[in-house]
RNA sequence: UCCCCGGUAGCUCAAUGGCAGAGCGGGUGGCUGUUAACCACUAGGUUGGCGGUUCGAGUCCGUCCCGGGGAGCCA
């Protein structure tokens, strides 16, 4: 009787390792004790005839275990042959005292397995800086390096953070639709989701173009989840989303990104001081978990990438910030002897210079500026008495500019109409959004923070590319 | 989209209009504790594409492509 197939069948168990993180975590526990390890390989010292020292790196931490390859009366010399730069490894052998510098513990292996190996000829990580440009033609590999690792394990830890400050608070985690049919408040560009074939257009002249599309109308990526947040913090209290968001912007910019994660907080009865409050703590908590979960990447990216980031993040965590409304940054801005490229006028937009003076220069520090100009902000901010001003915010940050924008919201019916009036936003468009107003209707706000732009702020990486695993820009939708 | 800067070996960069270079990486050999290891030797090039000026172009001009910085717009 033929024996039957089974799903095991050819597959090896994979054996069980430790983390090298948990290793450094708790050396003393290791001392002595043997440990199964698993990654990638870093470098390799070797001595034909003597000594080889392997540095392993399985992703969990910048620092690399040091694999010491051959003891009196063992040969590696066949396997070491194989294992290169970007090998897969396994090591598995005794965890001991290190005598060199650099490290306190080393793995003194008595079993080497090869995975995968990597020829050194094609294998386009070397052992020294790579250029971020260059990195990013390679995002397969890119996040085996330092940098694009630390990266990667402070987007999970600031994920992360994000819910729990927010769960912590009694709000909600809302998904708000991908897909959108209203054009929303005019944010930056669209993408259109459609399944009509451009190769292949309704004819012209047709009734409806729209006729045989999947929606049947015109269909959007969303820019924006606030309008949808605002339903669900109407109905739960507080919410948020975080998301992907898309803007099909061709800008050519640091700190611009088609497709990037945007955390929306959506809250009903606050007003626009609860909701700086909100977002000031929202600041120090996520910056705060850089200090306490992230410190290890910390010291990194202060000492490779930007010096003053530690200062930054304490600063930031710790001491108050600044809140000036706008009107008052007008005055700052006119007082100071600076030269600028714009004029600085009450009622025309703070260019990015003017920005960039009030948070680095004249304040050095985050500043949240409120009460802008009524004709510069969208329909839906909540008007102020004056008239002239709505209820909005915006938070800038040294180095990076605005990071986070919000506003009370107008829940007022017939100002909200007169202001859609007065933008030239069809009510028929937003039926929904009016009708909020019309059935209990409540003070609401809420801000949006853009979390590739938080990566920057707390890593100090100058390009928003590198904040994010697989960057889309005009052109680049590769990976 | 506009302005500025750049594109030379696998990577990072040199090279008055006059022989195409270095460091790192790769290969080979050496080295019994290395830390971006070290020492020696060695291979490696359509100087982004196309066109032009010139006795001669990596270098000057035109144009296109690509990358970076900044601006606008925004988060």
């Amino acid at each position: 009787m033929e024996p039957k197939p089974t799903l095991c069948e050819g597959i090896i168990p994979m054996e069980k390792g430790i983390r090298i993180a948990e290793l450094f975590r708790d050396e003393k526990k290791w001392l002595g004790k043997t440990a199964l390890v698993q990654g990638w390989v870093k470098t390799m010292r070797d001595s034909k005839a003597g000594v080889g020292f392997i540095e392993l790196n399985d992703g969990s931490t910048l620092k690399g275990l040091q694999i010491v390859t051959q003891l009196e009366g063992r040969d590696y010399s066949a396997i070491l042959k194989q294992i290169t730069t970007g090998s897969a490894i396994l090591a598995e052998g005794l965890v001991s005292a290190s005598p060199g510098k650099g490290q306190s513990i080393e793995l003194q292996a008595d079993r080497l397995h090869l995975y995968g190996g990597a020829d050194p000829a094609t294998y386009p990580l070397q052992k020294k800086r790579h250029s971020f440009e260059y990195l990013r033609q390679i995002a397969h590999l890119r996040p085996r390096t330092n940098t694009l690792g630390a990266i990667a394990r402070v987007r999970n830890q600031l994920s992360f953070a994000i819910h729990q400050f927010f769960q912590d608070r009694g709000f909600y985690y809302v998904h708000t639709p991908v897909i959108t049919a209203s054009d929303c408040e005019g944010a930056g560009e669209t993408f259109r989701v459609t399944t009509l074939d451009p190769a292949r257009p309704p004819a012209a002249g047709l009734e409806d173009p729209y006729r045989d599309d999947f929606f049947q109308k015109p269909a959007y990526l969303t820019v924006s989840g606030q309008l949808q947040a605002e339903i669900y913090a109407l109905a739960l209290g507080s919410v948020y989303t975080f998301g992907p968001t898309f803007r099909a912007e061709d800008s050519n910019t640091s700190r611009h990104l088609a497709e990037f994660w945007m955390v929306e907080p959506e809250m009903a009865f606050h007003d626009l001081q609860d909701n700086l409050e909100v977002a000031l703590a929202f600041i120090k908590y996520l910056t705060e978990t850089m200090l306490t979960k992230c410190s290890e990447e910390v010291d990194f990216f202060t000492r490779f990438i930007e010096p003053e980031l530690t200062k930054r993040l304490e600063k930031a965590a710790k001491s108050a910030f600044e809140i000036i409304t706008y009107t008052e940054a007008v005055d700052i801005l006119t007082r100071s002897k600076e030269s600028f490229a714009y004029p600085v006028e009450w009622g025309s937009d703070l260019q990015a210079e003017h920005e960039r003076y009030i948070t680095e220069k004249a304040l050095g520090r985050p500043v949240g500026i409120t009460n802008f100009p009524r004709a510069l902000k969208p329909f839906y901010m909540r008007v102020n008495e004056d008239q002239k001003t709505v209820a909005a915010m915006d938070i800038l940050v040294p180095g990076i500019g605005e990071i986070i924008g919000g506003s009370q919201r107008e829940e007022r019916l017939d100002v909200l109409l007169e202001q859609m009036r007065l933008k030239a936003i069809a009510p028929e468009d937003y039926r929904w959004y009016v009708e909020l107003r019309e059935f209990g209707s409540a003070p609401h706000s809420g801000f949006g923070l853009g979390f590739e732009r938080l990566i920057q702020f707390v890593t100090g990486i100058p390009n928003i590319r590198e904040a994010i695993p697989f960057p889309r820009t005009p052109g680049h939708a590769e990976f």
